[in-house]
DNA sequence: CACCATCCTATACGAAAGGATAGGCGACTA
DNA sequence: TAGTCGCCTATCCTTTCGTATAGGATGGTG
């Protein structure tokens, strides 16, 4: 079974593919950018799986990796990433990825990984696609001071003015002015629009 | 390698037990309920893969399922379903299950999630997982009637009561009497809090 | 220091929401 | 036919929300 790797971190690169060739018994080409991975593929034929960096010099997007896909025949191609998050790996599993790996996956698991893109399978790791988007520090809270974000909480109970008022052992008129204040900054034109914003965020 | 599998449905039972003999060169046991196919564990050792129906004579829900994979010494054991939903299916992986097969998954991915699980892994099929739950005909929906619904709809956009009855081609008050009874049936204190459990539902 | 931002409070007013009660209408059922 | 139920409308009233305007307290910054 043939596989290209293509990463621009030569230390994953190399420890990667020495253990498919090792553990996995895989014959492994190596590239360092979108642009020679091309060129190995056209030149070498199709390979059997094809792993790409999604972030690397001359990876552009998913147009990137369908190109790929195409240049391969239609055999199987994955994306590998040490930081894309869960909405990515989804849109490259819609967009006819084989699969996604976490570089922070087990290397044992990687074999399977791979064995089973090659038999024409989908493959990302279970608990990071099922996992909850923490979001990396919500864009929410870094726009909105403390205070709104306490305010924030409260409404997402439905809680009246003055119930969070009390919380906050705060009047019931700055309440009414944070939430003013936040579902400006929202974007949202009443409280419940706002909660609903932040839910939809994954907040609370 | 051997596997057992256990399923009420003689069709199911056979078909996929001669899938799997034929084209993946496994060799299988099957039983037809929870008892036998512990009779089974014990007397014929651990299995590398168990695979359990979830809903047959026997089974009780995850703890079975954990008692199950005691019995075959911590080898793998995966549930098949025809009906179970997502939620389910995260339980059961998170319970330690090997995976999770609806049974309309295609017989062709069904040998390489088999050959997967037996490696150890845990396997699940991404676009099931992924799914958004259309939670089969939403609870809510069958306490709330037509209007009621579709009022709640506004509510969870933010609309006030006037937009709401524009849209519906309804007076404003109307609405209101429809979010009085819509958030007395959801056991909503108000409209916000209506919408936040429409949101919690996987509603709109 | 003056300046500015954030947070808190106060007063006031119009708009919206929430609650109660009552009646009309169509559909279904005993 | 009368009774029931879901849906719609109406009136009346209270509470809450949303907005505006103004001012005080604090803390950091040039």
């Amino acid at each position: 079974m043939r596989i290209l790797i293509a990463d621009d971190h030569e230390l994953v690169r190399d420890t990667i593919s020495a253990f498919l060739e090792r553990e996995g018994g895989f014959e492994v080409t190596k590239t360092e950018d979108y642009f020679s991975a091309a060129e190995a593929i056209k030149k070498k034929g199709p390979f059997d799986l094809v792993l790409l960096d999604y972030s690397m010099p001359g990876m552009d997007g998913l147009g990137t990796l369908t190109a790929a896909k195409e240049l391969n025949r239609d055999k199987p191609v994955a994306l590998i990433s040490g930081a894309a998050d869960k909405q990515v790996a989804q849109d490259a599993l819609a967009a006819g990825a084989a699969g996604f790996l976490p570089k922070s996956m087990a290397a044992k698991s990687l074999i399977s990984a791979v064995k089973f893109m090659i038999m024409g399978e989908q493959y990302a790791p279970l608990d990071f696609m099922t996992a909850e988007d923490p979001n990396l520090d919500h864009p929410l809270k870094s726009k909105l001071s403390e205070r709104e974000f306490q305010v924030l909480e409260g409404l997402c109970k439905g809680q009246s003015n003055k119930e969070i008022a009390r919380d906050l052992d705060l009047q019931e008129v700055t309440i009414k002015l944070h939430v003013k204040t936040l579902c400006r900054k929202l974007e949202a034109k009443n409280r419940t629009q706002a909660a609903m914003i932040a839910k939809e965020e994954g907040l609370f």
